[in-house]
DNA sequence: CTGAAAGCGCTTACAG
DNA sequence: CTGAAAGCGCTTACAG
């Protein structure tokens, strides 16, 4: 529909020069001079003319682009996409693009056999994996692509024994200090709510700065108020539910997402309990709902903006051939109305 | 870092036919013998080769991927993305990739002078448009792009007069419908909250919905009720706390968009007012947010899914040459808790 | 159904 | 600093 678009060659023609100046008047490192440059520039602004990418790509074999594959979030009727990382997405196109970056968004089902696809048909030049946090499952995938040479970056937890190149949260630490702050309120039975697979180490590691804060408080971790949930605001309800027709008495809720702490909170209200006066809770990812509950929720805030940035940054120098060290991002406790004084 | 990859050169080599029959045998409506075919697949698979891309897109002149722009909101610090537009971006991304698209999503400042980049420089065979509700910005910037004959399309208030390609939400008949209700309830004084400027097309619709179903019910509207805010939740405490030092009385709120909704009421409940015994709140949009307030918040829901799939849907006829009709999709009021009965 | 050949629009040594 | 030429890896008429 677009009709003839102008190629180099026209533009060349109507300044005067052979094709190759305009193509080097066009490109970052040409050298021209800049009354030659400017003519060109001239003439392609006049034809309207930009260079075409395709075959910039194919010619000089870079691609400039990165793939961002998401895990399509099955439990999720309402939006494939985990909330957590909306933000982060944002933030990977905003700096990504910053950064001459385009950016290719994909969702995938975690079983399938994508992901190679996109470095090896040289559509893009990296892929961030976001969402894999089942660990036996995506290990093998990113093998695979270690042995091709594509370089890649993946959301997840920060653990040494772990094929390079996963970025992540403090998890443990970030929990710890969210449940000593609870403790420092005076609170001693805190329910865990919390996912129970094994594989999901991300969860792993908040339980273990949970156990770590209750322990160096003196206090024994109880498996009573230790209950397992899927990460959603349903299991929140769910679980308040549970321990509440248990019988099973508490003072604060320690939930490893905020969507669990969203429920949490609602079931407590919803059943006469006053939070925070009777219970405080506390949340794990600062989803910006976090400030649209009464109370709002305090929780741990991962830094979404900063995560984007390492994640961009990190497979930035993988493509450009150096290697990367696994990093660990600071969480931050962020307190709101939720868990009182 | 990938060392050599295999071309179709080393296919035909490795399964003994020509290049050209090893480009038919990979490629959609290729004639080869299933035979053939067959040994191409399999050398294909065992020199681990896929189909160059960008020579591909080059050569045949389909790019087969499309862009989604967003417009960048400035007012959000936490996030680049407006809220509403999350799920659909989810939808879109698996909507397209379904119909074997490739996404390109970027982020864009209105002021900007993007877009026809990304048609332009053969990047994307079309545009979605994202957030562009500022009337007067974008009518200038698209009205670019069709003379180029780019095929675009743009969410936001569908009306006659404007150039073509529109879809949007039936934000009259939505807001009529949530304010009858409320009327319905026995609610007389039904504040409004919405967005200030004409050039929000989106908002001054929903204020005809609104208007309409008081005056039909022979209720005057009382301009006491009417409050400009932005949209955000801010916005939404700010605006109820207008309300209240002003002393105007007042039995629901029908807000805009759900995030001055989720204001209303944590100011509501604040200042000691019930919801929603004392104080009817009623949104627009039915973010995922909704759910997760005390109590949950009724709203009138726009279909991101259905709205995703009519974009691409559109997107791609305009693609392969033929003409589209604006469209307005219908909403759909979902009652929860914060109406009372 | 298959092969030989041309060419998509660029970038980049190679000369000058 | 600039031009002539080769070639990136494919698709697609054109023959057969």
């Amino acid at each position: 529909m677009t009709g003839k678009r102008p190629t180099s060659f026209d533009i060349a023609a109507l300044a005067g020069v052979s094709q190759a100046t305009v193509s080097r008047a066009l490109s970052q490192g040409g050298v021209v001079s800049e009354a030659v440059r400017q003519r060109v520039v001239d003439a392609a602004a006049q034809l309207n003319y930009t260079v075409d990418v395709n075959a910039r790509k194919l010619r000089s074999k870079k691609i400039n682009t990165i793939a961002v594959l998401i895990s399509e979030d099955m439990d999720k009727t309402d939006s494939p996409i985990n909330p957590f990382f909306m933000p982060m997405i944002g933030s990977i196109l905003k700096y990504a693009g910053s950064k001459g970056y385009d950016v290719l968004v994909s969702l995938q089902k975690q079983s399938d056999n994508w992901g190679s696809d996109y470095g090896h048909a040289r559509r893009a030049d990296g892929i961030i994996f976001l969402g894999y946090n089942d660990y036996d499952t995506y290990t093998k995938k990113v093998a695979v692509l270690g042995e091709m040479g594509e370089p890649w970056v993946l959301w997840g937890p920060v653990i040494p024994e772990h094929p390079n190149l996963v970025i992540g949260s403090d998890n443990e630490g970030g929990a710890y200090s969210a449940v000593k702050h609870l403790i420092g309120l005076g609170r001693r039975r805190i329910a865990f709510l919390g996912e129970p697979s094994a594989s999901h180490l991300e969860y792993k590691e908040r339980f273990e700065g949970y156990v770590r804060a209750l322990t160096e408080a003196g206090i024994t971790p109880d498996p009573e108020l230790m209950i397992d949930c899927f990460i959603s605001r349903e299991d929140g309800v769910a679980a308040i539910e549970r321990l509440m027709s248990q019988g099973v008495a508490f003072d604060a809720v320690f939930a490893v997402a905020d969507l669990l702490a969203v429920g949490a909170i609602q079931q407590l209200l919803r059943a006469g309990r006053s939070v925070p006066k009777d219970v405080s809770v506390m949340g794990f990812d600062d989803l910006w709902v976090c400030t649209c509950t009464s109370p709002m929720l305090s929780t741990v805030r991962q830094d979404t903006t900063e995560a984007a940035h390492v994640l961009v940054d990190a497979l930035d120098v993988l493509i450009s051939g150096h290697p990367v060290e696994l990093k660990r991002i600071p969480t931050q406790l962020i307190i709101r109305e939720s868990c009182g004084g």
